[in-house]
Parts: C-alpha cells; structure tokens; sequence
DNA sequence: CTCATTAAGTCAAATAACTTGACTTAAATC
DNA sequence: GATTTAAGTCAAGTTATTTGACTTAATGAG
C-alpha cells in the first residue's frame, strides 16, 4: 500500500457538500441582492423551486432568514421576499497595529456592534497578550448584551496584524512587530478564547471588509490598496481571497519601486502613513494622531502636500502595475487613512498612468475610495469568520 | 417579480454536480500521483471504498483509466493500481505568434502526438485564417492517423496568442498583433471546426503546460514568467489559472519598469526576445532565428552578453515584484527562448533580491528553469482543453 | 502447515438531497 | 366572471453516496 500522507489529491464530496454548497450560494445571493423570494432564488441560484424552498425552510429554521411582506408585481400569487437575519450569526475581529490594537464585534451583515481599542505595550506578545485578550473579553461581553443570543452564533475571532508572516529578518523590523509575527497568537488565542480563529494581513482584511459592506460589495475581481501605517494589496480574485502560499501575498509595501534603483527604496517607505509621520517628524506612537493628520490635510497643510505629491507619483505606479498584473474590475484605496487626506491622495493620482485597465465601456471606475475607517481592518478581520462559514467556496464543498 | 436577468448568484449544484467533481478529483490525483488502487484512491479523496471503486468502474468503462498488474505489498489482498490511459482524451493546441503559428494535438497526459508550423502572413485575420484552418484540419488529420479514436474523444481547441485583449490602441501595436485580437476568432474557429473553442494569452498557455508535465506540476501556487516574443506571467493561484476580468491578467510586459521614470519605458521592451532581437539588429520574422540566437548564446557572442546582463537586472526585479504580490510556492522561466539563452539569463538573474520568498525550509527553488521550447504555448494551449474537460474546479461543481 | 491477521475490494440495503410533475393559491387582465 | 400568470406546495421518483457485512488473497507466527 502506498503511504497514504505522500498520496496528493483534493478532497471528495458528497450529499452534505451538495447541500452545503447550496445554502452558501442561497446566503450569498440574498447578501449580494438584498431580500429575495423563494422563486427569485430558485431562479439565480438555477435549482428547483422545490429545493430552493426546502433550502429556505431550513434556514429559517435556523435563524437565518426571516420572511418580509409579501409583494405584488404583476399577475401570480404575490411573492415572499427572504432577508438575512442580522443576529443570524456574530464574529469578533481583532487588529493589532505597531500601536494600538482594536476589537470589533460584527453581525451576519456586517453591522458593528461592540468595540474596543487599547494602546499596545511595547515589549510584544510576552506584554501584549493579557491586553489582546482583555480587549476581546470585553467586547465579547458587550456583544452578549446587546444581543443575548450571541454567544452560540459566535463563528469565531478574526485576527488581523501587518505581515509579512514567517519571514526572517524581514524589512519590518523598524516597526517592532517581528515579534509579534512569529509568535503563536493563533494557537494562543483559539486556547484562550475557545474560539474559531483565523489570522490574515491587515491589507487582505480591509479586502475583505469592502467586500461584506463596501466598495468591492459583489465583485469577483477586485484589489485593495490598502494605506496603513504600512502598505500592501487585499486581492479578491476569483470572488476569494487570494492570500498566496504562505500568507504573504499583496505585500505590495515591499517591492522595490525601480528595477534600477540601487538604494531599494521599497514603495513603503515612501508612500505609507509611516513615511508621512517621518517626514513631518511626528511620533507614530501618539495619542489622537489621526485627527491631527486629518486637520493638517484638511488645511492644506504644505507639508502633507508635499508628501502627497510624492506618494501619489509612487502610488500611481503602484495601482498601474496592479491593473497590469491582476486586470481587476477596480482598485480600491482603503485603509485608516484620515478620509481628506485620503481624498487629495486619490485626487493627486489622476490622471492614472495608461494601462490595460484603460478601456472602452467599464462599468466601475479605474480607481476609487474605499473605506477610510481605523475600524475597517478589525471589522474585515471579523467579516473573514462570517465569510468562511457562509460563503460559497470551493473547499466547503469537499469532505 | 424582480428581473431575474439582475439578480446575481452563483450556481447551486446537484447530484451531478457531485459526481461530476469526485471523478475529476481521482482524475487528476492519478494525473498528480500516477497509478493507485481503488483504496488508495478512497483514502486520497475521503470517498468511501464503495464509491472510489465505483467511480473507478465507471472511468474504466468510459476509457479513461486502465489497470496495472496487482501489486503485493505486505499482507492483505493485492492492490491494483489504475492508471490514467493517454488515449482517453485529446485536443488540439494552436499558437499565434507574430511570425508563425503552431499547432499541436496532445493526449490525456501531455504527449504530443502531432505538429504543424506555418509562417503567419502579415495582413492579420483577413489573409491569415486560412492558414489557421489548413494548419488545424492538418493536425487533426495527423491526429487520426496515429489514434484511430481521437475524433471522438477529442474535448476541444485551445489557442493562444499574445495580449492583451480588448484594449484600444494597445502598447504592441509595433507588433501587429491588434487586427487579430479584435478579430472574433473564438467564434470563427468554432464554427469552422466545430469544436469547443478556447482562448488564453500565451503567458496563461505557457503555464498550463508546466502545470501538466512541467515544474508546476502539482503545485498550487506558481506563477510562470513567460519570455518570448513579448513577455507574460501566467499565474496559477490556487490550483487554478486566474486570469482576470478580461483575460488580460499577467501582462506584466506592459509593467513600467519604475515610478519614476519618465520615458515610461515598459519591461517588455527591455527584457524580451523582441528586445533581443532589436539589439542585435535581426529580422525577428527571419527563418531559424530561433537556432541562430541559440547558437550565438552558446558560444558567448558578447553582444548577446550584453543583453543578457541588461534584462537580467530587470528580470531580476520583475522576479521580485512577482514573489512580493504574489507569495507563490516558486516562480518558473518558461517560454520560446533557446534552452541556452534562458540558462544563461537564469544564471545571470542570480543572486535574487531580497523578498519575502527567501525564507527558511523551502521546498521548491525559488527560481527555476521550466520548458524552453517553442512549442510548449501550443501544448498549453491544448492542455488547458483538458484541464477544463477534467480537473477539479469550482464552476464544474455548478449547474 | 495451519491459523490468525491484515488489507483490498464487493454486495445489497439504507440514506440524503435534488428533481419532476401535478396541484393549489392568489393576483391581474380581459 | 373567466382566463392567464406566477408563487409556492405535495408526494413520488431519481441519483449518488454511505454503511456494514462479506469475500478474497496475501503475510507471518506458532
């Protein structure tokens, strides 16, 4: 007999994968079109009405639809459009930054309900654990206030932190969160929590997030270029989340900006908020930050201007080589950036360099503002577990 | 009713759909793995003894597997191993290159069983598709001559050709190539063949080819850097070749080389065989070019030397940026190049920058040689037909 | 040399989930 | 008021996997 581990092969499916599979597109196809009737369903989802119904039945029973007002349109018996229920299930997503760290609470469609920040200490995980995992409790027992049934529709704990993971020496070592990479978190938390969790960049998170509530809402090819205080891509490619074979992929903020240059000058360094905060020669680490970048560039401030005309010639190229390689349906720039500053940084790159993207009769534009939320990285975090659970993937249908 | 034609929604699936997807997972673990019995096949796939054994029937019955001499190995009853049977399956590969296209007919495992070459006349679609038919129809007389069965068994007609598709005034109007991706060949060539009709970049071809007999076999996570007349990354993520929204995925030719730069020079004209063969002065639609360059690289004329060392700095780069956005399991050199030519530019792209790739406990190189031959963008061509006929993939499942 | 053990593979019945086609309900239109 | 149209249900039918017992054929121990 052949060692069974060395044989490679994809994993079989059966009834329960088919029913799967179908319960997940039913889940989808009512958060990407709003209510829909049984009918409606039978229809797109391209099974009988017969199955859709039994589908329905069974989800309602779960809890995760409920029946609207019955609608006229026309001749026939009226139809009943099926919503998702919100409290239909929860998630909690978690974001560690170089110095805070946040907590979120989301329901099914992606509404936030309890959250939490804290500073993050600067010793990493020895230090900063007991912090990640107070934070988490308290936002857990918020959510189980404000819906009490939330504790056994819990899906599980996303966690989001800046990548690259496994990585020696990586060029992130400045912002101290090597440590933190290479640490256990997931085994740690999943023993501590008791819950499902799940760990990804911060860039693939807000990816995510605009897919469940914003920009990239039902598109199947979509990249995030998200402006933290590092840089990467959330790439939606193939309606999934493509995070490569190790993790790291859309660590964008690495690649160096020339094949010539020889400083290596990687795009980060020039066109992060971490470079902003260099260049104006602030602490990256003090409080109400945020604000005060989106004041000064609020004003005009000539030195944020300045920067902006650096990073948006740095940037334009960024998203020119993103149309180039993945043809994405659009770019989305997305990140804790302070909205007007994210607003003149999005005006600065136009016109966008020519490229493949440039053609004829599209329907979403080249370029466009995502979320500018400090929250929308702990909220993709969480919208991961709800993703996994509910949406239509390849592997949920297997064994 | 709401419209039904805006309603958006995957699929659902049904018992077909199941057993659709089971015969293709043990379709592609005895393409991964070779021969394996019946219970190796059930462990490999988590399918039950019974429906490993009965799914295997069914594929011997239909021609597609055959078994092997039983096989003792330790106690117990004998295994007998099946084995995929090349004859199971055929389709035919065309290439459109600037100068010349190829046709090639390959079998369920990869051989090739036929080849024709034609120069392409200049005048694009209008005076050239008719050297495609004769081409095509002499292929397949080829074919039948060899495999009696081949016409019925054959699953369809891949063709590629550079890109990018559907982009005005592209960047390689120099090459000629733009009447021809306008011109409605899918559909010509459909009708005139009668086959199923498929169509990709020569980049995605090329690396098809690696996935079924090349170094991107059984590997999830490649991206192939294809060099030929133009250059291409064909990317396959997650087991499956993306391509974009508009196929235009991995046209990382038309990448500018930096964000800086001000002549916009793109990668392609740096670093392509087109490149080459303006450096050296040579007629890219003379005959034997192909040998002529070899010979040149193989004997060390200095000013192929020259050119080697310009586009290995750029490909160098074009590697690292690839490793960064991507985070593949290994990055392959494939493409028409002569096999000393691409030896000699691999040895020269060493050592490789610093990327996120270069991490402890690899197990694949991080840079490697793949197919150098002028006919793997026929063979993958080809052997996306096949793929498409047989692999597991998500949309198979879907009705 | 025989018997216990192990593993491959088959048989037949059970089960799960989608499909089919007829039927019911309810609204709009003529 | 009859007819048409569409939503949705009912009950039987179909397909494909699962289950558990059974058969076959080899190894190895006593």
């Amino acid at each position: 007999m052949t060692d069974p581990r060395q044989i490679r092969a994809k994993s079989g499916t059966n009834h329960e994968g088919t029913s799967a599979h179908n319960r997940r597109v039913m889940i989808e196809a009512l958060r990407v079109n709003g209510a829909l009737s049984r009918a409606d369903l039978a229809r797109a989802t391209r099974l009988t009405k017969q199955t859709a119904s039994n589908i329905i039945e069974e989800l309602e029973r779960d809890g995760l639809v409920v029946p609207q007002e019955t609608v006229r349109k026309g001749r026939g018996q009226p139809s009943t459009p099926y919503a998702l229920v919100p409290s239909g299930a929860f998630a909690i997503g978690l974001q560690i930054d170089r110095y805070v760290t946040r907590a979120v609470a989301v329901d099914l469609v992606g509404t936030q309900l309890a959250r939490a920040e804290a500073d993050l200490p600067a010793g990493g995980p020895a230090s900063g654990t007991e912090v990640l995992f107070d934070l988490i409790a308290g936002v857990r027992g918020e959510l189980v206030r404000v819906a009490a049934e939330s504790e056994k529709r819990l899906v599980g704990l996303g966690v989001a932190m800046p990548g690259p993971f496994g990585v020696e020496g990586a060029d992130n070592d400045q912002w101290m969160m090597e440590a933190w990479q290479k640490f256990p978190l997931r085994e740690t938390l999943a023993k501590r929590t008791g819950l499902n969790v799940g760990l990804q960049n911060d860039a693939a998170a807000c990816a995510t997030a605009e897919r469940m509530v914003g920009a990239a809402h039902g598109l199947d090819n979509a990249v995030c270029l998200y402006l933290g205080y590092g840089i990467g891509a959330g790439l939606i490619l193939n309606s999934e989340l493509y995070s490569g074979a190790n993790g790291n992929a859309g660590e964008i903020g690495m690649a160096l900006l020339s094949a010539a240059d020889p400083t290596r000058t990687a795009l980060e360094h020039r066109a992060s908020l971490a470079s902003l905060y260099l260049h104006l020669g602030i602490d990256p680490a003090a409080p109400g930050i945020h604000d005060e970048i989106g004041r000064l560039a609020a004003k005009d401030d000539p030195r944020v201007l300045e920067w902006i005309s650096h990073a948006a010639r740095d940037l334009r190229w960024a998203v020119h080589l993103i149309e180039t390689i993945f043809d994405p349906q659009t770019v989305i720039v997305c990140g804790g950036a302070p909205e007007a500053l994210a607003r003149q940084l999005l005006a600065a790159m136009e016109p966008l360099l020519p490229s493949i993207a440039d053609r004829p009769g599209r329907s979403h534009p080249r370029l466009q503002l995502g979320m500018t939320d400090p929250w929308s990285v702990a909220l993709g975090a969480a919208a991961e577990r709800i993703g996994r659970a509910f949406d239509p993937r390849f592997s949920a249908i297997m064994k």
